[in-house]
DNA sequence: CTGGATCCCTTAAGATACTG
DNA sequence: CAGTATCTTAAGGGATCCAG
């Protein structure tokens, strides 16, 4: 049992690991569809490099779609696949526990010393 | 909101990275209270330096208590804290949706593929 | 027994330049 | 526009030895 509960608990933290996962989830979840340059643009800091292998990544375990349009100059769009949004309930998981913390981590230490963490 | 919903989701997942964190934290949920020792014997594969770092990470989130008998030979016991018992949830939500897409991923790719990944 | 300190290696990630 | 390819740097993790 630890194997198989530890092995899934991986395999979803595996999806979402990878420094860039979260916030590109993020902006194609809200905006529904978004193309190459739109994601380089809302997160700048992003190399093309790691934006395509994270994208990549997603692509291999079916969370997003790539739907590349056979045209020049290229147009690639991306967009959560129905199965991917099936991770929905796990993010807002995520997310609302993160916020607890981030709370109590204040708590515990102080405004700042959780700010330039 | 962008960052507040991201900076949210990676202080979540900032407690269950480091390559050991979610085992570590189901034995010790498993045995309310264990030794340093006995997590080595739970877990083989870790090392002394990898136990003890992953321990500290999760002591200073306050997931994880760590009681210091003053005696020697020395004896530590890590247990998990009031606090920390409520990752239950999320740790739930990561585990079920790990186990779908762990069926997913071996429908997509055959078992092979997903054994050796 | 429970660590700390050190050294080393591998992997993740960034910078930069180039291409169909 | 949407990437690849190559190189360099930073961080994570492992092996080993030492100590209270």
């Amino acid at each position: 049992m630890t194997e198989e509960c530890n092995g899934s608990v991986e395999t979803a933290l595996d999806i979402l690991v990878g420094k860039w996962k979260p916030i590109i989830l993020f902006h194609i979840f809200q905006h529904e569809t978004l193309r190459f340059s739109e994601l380089q643009r809302l997160v700048p800091e992003i190399t093309k490099k790691m934006l395509t292998s994270q994208l990549r990544e997603l692509e291999y375990h079916d969370i997003v779609h790539r739907k590349v349009y056979a045209q020049i100059p290229p147009k690639v769009e991306y967009s959560i696949t129905e199965y991917g949004k099936g991770i929905t309930p796990m993010l807002e998981s995520l997310n609302s526990w993160g916020n607890l913390h981030l709370a109590h981590l204040r708590e515990l230490y102080g405004e700042e010393a959780v700010k330039n963490k």
